[in-house]
This record gives structure tokens, sequence and C-alpha cells, in this order.
DNA sequence: TGCTGACGGAACGGAACTCGATCATGGCTG
DNA sequence: CAGCCATGATCGAGTTCCGTTCCGTCAGCA
């Protein structure tokens, strides 16, 4: 279980987009309360009419403190990203372990229900794209967009199951997280408990592209 | 050709975004030198960092003439991605009758290649994306929407492929739009000349999504 | 030459962000 | 164990920057 573990563990690259380590437990209370608020206005007002003063009021702190721990507006959105993403990763892990699945494609199937899952019940989850452009257009490829996956879940097909690692698995990979990743947003774009036929029409498509290449075996 | 004439004609709902159709000659010029600066300063400071002051100053306008054509910032930005729709019509049109495809099948590939021909040559055309969720989580479903493509692409496949439309054929073209504006993207995020792996692995996708349903005969 | 469309840019409002004053915490010391 | 105090944390008025308005001026057309 190992690599499963590495799947659902730490948070990378954290660094880059925080100002100030917590050092008291208040702090980090804060911290958690700020990503919080952040998540409850995105639901609310969207994600351009989200403003540093409405995520400090919701949060019961200052402006400064906002500032404190995030450089720009925008920070604050990626730092709840980022919490998403690694709830994400916890949640699909979790997963794996409870249910043991006995093939590999059962594996995956987990990673999108755990992705529909968290969709409906998680505030501001609706920020979450693994391909994140906007970002990638300016600081190039980093450990948060879609090729990042790709490796980690390569990692755990081939060590779990046995599938033959290698850059062409890791590519499909990437291919595949990067369709499942805009059809499931698709299906929460309209509709807030996702539109069943875009979630099943994902699961089709994915067991096509990937088990027609793979197989099902372990 | 009279739907394939639709499919590249002008383009629908302009009213909204605009506030001023140009009258005089110079004012339509100064229409598109706008936004031929938008679509320069997008690609080089990005989607949000772009200001109306940048647009004025690198079309050699003032601000108030931004604002006299254009309600607002994300306006702008709204008329640059209009446009860019319009092009890429115009450009599937133009192939369309020129190369004249036997197979409906032929017919998706010019719009591919469409696609990447523009993102290649086309400063700002980034800023397309089909699936335009930003502007869709407050306004709903709208005419610019991949569901909009995908009813425009079913209309001139159904007509000039007799393939049978209806909500099948609609739903299935929405799924394929949506997967290939998010592959094409991807292709594009850090390679300006397009990652041809992800390119061509979007035609294989297509191909076999599609024509593994409906066949390769007109 | 007058009428209307087009343009410019100072001025306004509001949101992003800074900064120095002030408060709270928790380790240390006697 | 109480009190001290270095340093982390917080606050919020102030600054700057940006989106947007508005009205005075200029240019095209009859």
């Amino acid at each position: 279980m190992a690599l499963i573990d590495t799947f659902g563990g730490d948070s990378v690259a954290q660094g880059r987009q925080i100002r100030t380590e917590p050092i008291q437990q208040r702090s980090a209370a804060r911290l958690t309360a700020l990503l919080d608020a952040a998540a409850e206005v995105v639901d609310e007002v969207g994600f351009d009419r989200i403003t540093t003063a409405m995520v400090a009021e919701r949060a019961g702190a200052s402006i400064g403190t906002v500032y404190r721990y995030y450089p720009d507006r925008v920070a604050v959105l990626e730092g709840l990203r980022e919490r998403a993403v690694q709830r994400f990763r916890q949640r699909v892990a979790d997963t794996l372990k409870e249910t043991q699945p006995g093939t590999w494609w059962e594996a995956v199937d987990c990673g999108i229900s755990a992705f529909v899952e968290l969709y409906r019940a998680e505030p501001g989850f609706r920020i979450l794209h693994f391909a994140d452009r906007e970002r990638a257009q300016s600081t190039g490829p980093d450990q948060l967009d879609s090729g990042f996956f790709a490796n980690q879940i390569a990692g755990v097909l081939s060590e779990e199951f046995g599938l033959s690692g290698g850059p062409d698995l890791i590519f499909r990979l990437e291919v595949a997280v990067e369709m499942a990743d805009s059809l499931l947003s698709r299906a929460f774009t309209w509709n807030t408990q996702g539109d069943e036929r875009f979630i099943a029409e994902c699961r089709r498509i994915m067991h096509d592209y990937l088990v027609g290449y793979y197989g099902t075996d372990a």
C-alpha cells in the first residue's frame, strides 16, 4: 500500500504560494477558516466576483490577515484549489483501502466516484480543475497539473495491479485525466448534482479508452 | 450547402455584449484594432492580468473609446472570444467547400485541423474554449457553449452526410466537443506550436468515439 | 455650416494591497 | 508555578491602482 499512501499523502509545493507558514495553533485555524470562507464565497458569487474583503469578513478576520498568508487574491483561490486536490487524493486513497478493488479498472472507477462525491458535497470544489491552464500559462508545468496526476496514478496502477508503467502509460493516463476532468466539470456546469448522462458517459469512455488497451486483468 | 453556410455564417447574439454598432468607417477599424490589441495583450500577460488601459494604449485609443464599444472589461474578452469563434467557423466552412470531404468523419477532421491552425497562427486564440465555464456559471446555457456547437455540427452532419440527427447525436457530439476542446487546449498549454502527441491522440479518440457508433459511410 | 457620431482624458468609486501600531501566545526563567 | 517577553499574529486606516463614467471637444457627413 506504499504507493497508495503516497497518492493520498501530503500535498506538494505549497511553499510557492503561501507567505508565512503558521506557527501558532490559532493561526493554523485562521488559515483553514480563510479557505473555508473562500470556498463558500466562491460558490455564492462565482470565481471572479470574489473579493478579498468578502473572504476576510466571512472568516471573521481582517484584510491584513488575508495578506499575511497569501500574496494576492489569486493565490487564495490557488490555495483553495490545492486543498481541494488534497482532499480528493485523500478520499481516493481511503476508498481504495476500504473497497480493495480487484482490478485496476475498478480502482480508476473509484477515482471518478470520489470526484463526483466531492463535487456534490464540498463547497468551492468546483474550483478544482486538474488542467489549470490559467496558471500554467505563466508558470509552466508544475506538480498540480494533469501530468502530475497521471504520474501518481501510473505509479499506483503499476505497483498495485502490475500494469506495465512507462511513458506510454503515463501519456495515456494524462489524456484520460484531461478528458475525465472536462466531462465531469461539464456534468456540474448547469446542474449542482451533476448531470448523470455526462457522468455515466465519462465512466464508459474511460473504460473503453483504458481497458481497450490494457485489458481488465490485474 | 445551406447548412454549411449557416455554420460559417454570421455570429449570433452579438447585441448582448456590444454597446454601439459602428456607423462610420473609422470606428469599425477602431473596433477591430481594439480586439487585435486585446488579443496581443492576452497572449502577453494572460487572461486576468489584462487591463482596459493596456488594451486602449496598444490600440492607440483612449480609455473612453474602449467603453464606447464595450460595457466592461469582461465584454472585451467576450468580444475577442466571439471573433475567434467566428473565424473558426469561417475557416471550417471554407475548408469544407475546398476539400469536399467524402465522409462525415473527414468533415470532423477538418474541424480539428482548423482549430489547430488557428491556435498556431491567431494571437489571442487561446482564449477560445468551447466550454466556457466561467461565463456559464452565472448566465446559464447560451449560444456560445459546447452544446450550441454540438447542435451546429449535428445539423451539418445530418444534412450533408445523412447521419440520423436527434438528441443522441447531439449529446454524443457535445461530449466529443468537450473532449476535443480539452485535449487540443492541453496540446497548446506548454507548447506554442501544439504538442503533436495530443493532437494526434485527439484525432484518434474522436475517430473511435464517433465512427465506432455511426460508421464511416455518408 | 450645422448635426451627429466618435474621441479623449480628467475625475470618481471601489477593490487590491501595504504597513506600522497593537495584541496574544507559549516557551523560558527565576 | 507565576510572571515575563520575544516573536508570531492581528488589525484596519491609508495608499495605489484599475474599472468605469461623463462631459467637453473633434471629425465625418449632408
